[in-house]
DNA sequence: CTCATTAAAGACCGATAGGTCTGTCTATCT
DNA sequence: AGATAGACAGACCTATCGGTCTTTAATGAG
């Protein structure tokens, strides 16, 4: 990696962390300055506009929370114990976050939702990847028999996202691992429920 | 009401929606002025700092949301039947929400969580009332015997609010109610399951 | 209707926003 | 090692930020 490559990494990591934390409106040019230790020139080297550096913080953000999921939800093979490896990954994220800040998907996407487009889409399209890998554990699921063969793969992907994201926001907000740690408690149930019995 | 409490009254509402929409650090005094028709002057005869604004804004908001939650959840008696109808509210935000933007419960707690800390635990004290709603449901719930003895009040309260944000969230993200549908779908079967059968 | 009160306008302020550009120094390649 | 491409600093730009203050217009009590 050349020096250019490495520190327009930099970048992108210690925004990625910013915007996470503070937002995208709230985090400006001089905060990405201060975190980086570059000043105005050094920065615009290496992207056209903050518009830039949001969509590549967004990114890595997303592939640095999908990465730790696939790694985690790949080593098992069942899809009862693929689902619940997932629900695990998310607890462990209390100690040993990818990047503080919370969920950037779900960050992104509140605070991209009515005002800016290009970084909804983005938010959108990490959102699909992760609805799709849930998605496919179930079908997969359903066609090994080991999961019931009326579940709705959409559904599950939906229920237990949601319940995740909302859960985050919850921890966050009181500073309390306890509603994560209900909320994945009660999802581990349902997703024994969805399991084939035979 | 006198003139300048309409006029108050008046900029709250506007303000609320803004900040609903685009957020605290996304909307600017010019914007309130905007959707105010007022200018700087009429606006901080009112207030005195924009903080003050977006402390007021909430309130109402939060105030807004509360209110239709109550006045549904009133209605019914049973506890099972109170649930259920605080399902049915939050279908009915789709077609006919109190405030455009989404929840402003999550949308404040998202970008205030680690930047703007009076917010923060505005957002906290209002999502306490909604907790203790439901708390207070199940467990008057269990005294009746409609809910199995079993059942933890608070690991209700907890896993039903994640999954309505969350899949309010998702719905807005992708622009279509149908998540919402489904996390709604799946949390009134989790509320059928707490029913005591005896 | 009068007059004190106050609501609102709008000019003004320093600070900061995102962004540009030129100069210099340094990393990289031959 | 030397030449050159380009990484970075930092001065500079205009627009806008949140906020103040003085002036003017409207309000509402007597």
């Amino acid at each position: 990696m050349s020096k250019a490559e490495a520190t327009k990494a930099h970048i992108i990591e210690q925004a990625a962390l910013l915007f996470n934390q503070k937002g995208y409106a709230g985090s400006s040019i001089a905060d990405i300055m201060a975190a980086t230790g570059l000043k105005k020139g050094g920065i615009y080297n290496h992207f056209k506009s903050k518009d830039e550096i949001a969509i590549c913080a967004f990114d890595y953000a997303a592939s640095l929370v999908q990465q730790r999921v696939w790694d985690t939800v790949k080593r098992e093979k069942n899809a009862i114990s693929r689902l619940k490896a997932l629900m695990q990954v998310h607890l462990d994220y209390i100690d040993n976050p990818p990047l503080t800040g919370g969920c950037p998907i779900m960050n992104t996407a509140i605070e991209s939702d009515d005002a800016y487009p290009k970084l909804r889409d983005r938010a959108a399209t990490a959102m699909d990847s992760w609805r799709n890998l849930i998605i496919r554990i179930v079908q997969k699921g359903i066609k090994k028999q080991e999961i019931k063969a009326d579940v709705d793969a959409e559904t599950v992907a939906s229920f237990i996202i949601s319940a995740i994201e909302g859960a985050i926001m919850m921890s966050k907000l009181y500073q309390d691992a306890v509603h994560l740690q209900r909320v994945i408690g009660s999802l581990n149930k349902y997703i024994e429920s969805l399991a084939n019995k035979s």
